[in-house]
DNA sequence: TTTTGTCTTCTGTCATAACAGTATCAAAAT
DNA sequence: ATTTTGATACTGTTATGACAGAAGACAAAA
């Protein structure tokens, strides 16, 4: 357990936001914080044995990331998505992946598109065998790291790694997200993963894209008609002002010098 | 001035972070922090009148954002990029902005398609005129400003919100790089953004994406060329291990609830 | 001349504690 | 019964200061 600097015990120096940083998105991605529920810095830090200020350098990028929300001087919660903010991130996944599947397909290689269309194959398997047992929760978590694992594998294999990272940020939103709503979907194609496989192997990169775009967007508008619902669920008592582009727009961007 | 919490005097409590991030950025964008520059923590929070915490969190941020890149016990400077980060950025900025381009010729108002094919063409005349005096300071200003503003109104008009704070957030990065090498780049097509615009304002969202990528491919490789000098001369001494795949690769997305 | 060790001074990290908003709820007033 | 007021118990914020690690300076030893 970390120490007080204070007295004499101070054993991880190393990276306490890191460790605070991968607790709680654990906690969140596994359901133990619920959508919507308040965090408590306070607590979190007596939990984890440190201070506020890890524990806030932590919650920070959570913030950045979008999966919590943070009012000044009120509380801190996990996100609830807004119908707007399931369509945004639909299309910044298939801005992303659309883009990794386009250079998969011009630069992997043999063995890496043979062990994707083996991954695709196994998933595809998966979900046949989670749709028969509707009620295994444990079959459940197999196919979303199945499914995760395929199209994080897609995108290493583009090659770039700033595209790879934006990727897996998105997609740990999305699929948190949509995690809620598994068995509320209509069923997907018995071979779904490897028909996507097999198109984005071959060496035409606007197949690829094409082929990707029309995956991610497979049933799409059922599945916010489905998040709607359960976001309206959760009570929007204190959401925070998030409308209008607060960004800047490009008027910071003064290169005056 | 921000005050003491000791003593009486603490007028601004409220974004300190935010102003510090600001007045960062704005240092960085506009040169007086130059690439590799080391900046300390304490002298910015001194002349800021602040604490070192919410200038940490400024930082912090603006180390998420790729700007600035920090060693635990060392020290914190401007970030320079090398050649696979340039790379990123332009597949990145290919991929957020074509699928902007598309949901522009998707939903954009003849209001909006007008008020672009204005700022394109005024645009267009300012790199003319940049072109014809090539020693002029503020004319560099100038046209970086219209340019960045004009394919922010894109992504703007694209109606994602999230989409937007993407792009704006890769182009800072992007512009910010490719600031100390105007003047060594070929020049542009005369009617470089009038017919981009013109494209993307057609009724085809595959047109309208083909044209982006182009344009935001145009002497990508020169760019990467003359990028790589710049890189060079800076040195790289103290350069962070940022090698691999530092990133999980899906492998935290353990939904065992 | 080169190497090695130590000392100084810089860096970022973090626990503590005082601070200031906000919400909640009960009591008082209308 | 309804509204207003007040106290209290939270929330995040942030200045202060102690801490550990890395780098540079410089003298002593090889």
């Amino acid at each position: 357990m970390p120490g007080n600097p204070r007295n004499g015990t101070r054993p991880t120096l190393h990276g306490m936001p890191d460790q605070a940083y991968r607790a709680i998105r654990e906690q969140i991605l596994t359901g133990r914080f619920a959508l919507g529920s308040a965090i408590s810095r306070r607590r979190l830090a007596a939990e984890l044995g440190m201070s506020m200020i890890p524990v806030s350098e932590a919650i920070q990028r959570l913030v950045q990331e979008g999966l919590i929300e943070s009012k000044p001087q009120v509380g801190t919660r996990i996100r609830i998505p807004t119908e707007p903010d399931i369509r945004d991130r639909f299309i910044i996944r298939e801005a992303l992946e659309s883009q990794a599947a386009r250079l998969f397909s011009e630069r992997a290689g043999m063995a890496e598109r043979r062990e994707l269309r083996e991954m695709a194959a196994e998933l595809d398997g998966l979900y046949q065998v989670r749709y028969a047992n509707p009620d295994n929760a444990s079959l459940v978590f197999k196919v979303n790291t199945a499914h995760v694992q395929l199209h994080m594998r897609i995108s290493e294999y583009s090659g770039s790694l700033a595209l790879c990272q934006l990727i897996e940020s998105n997609d740990v939103l999305f699929y948190n997200w949509m995690f809620d709503l598994v068995g509320e979907q209509p069923p997907v194609p018995s071979h779904f993963h490897s028909d996507l496989v097999a198109a984005i192997s071959s060496t035409d990169p606007l197949g690829a894209d094409a082929a990707m775009r029309t995956h991610v967007r497979y049933n799409m508008e059922a599945t916010i008609q489905s998040m709607r619902k359960i976001g309206a669920q959760a009570e929007s008592s204190w959401r925070l002002g998030r409308g209008k582009l607060a960004s800047t727009n490009g008027q910071v961007l003064i290169h005056s010098r």
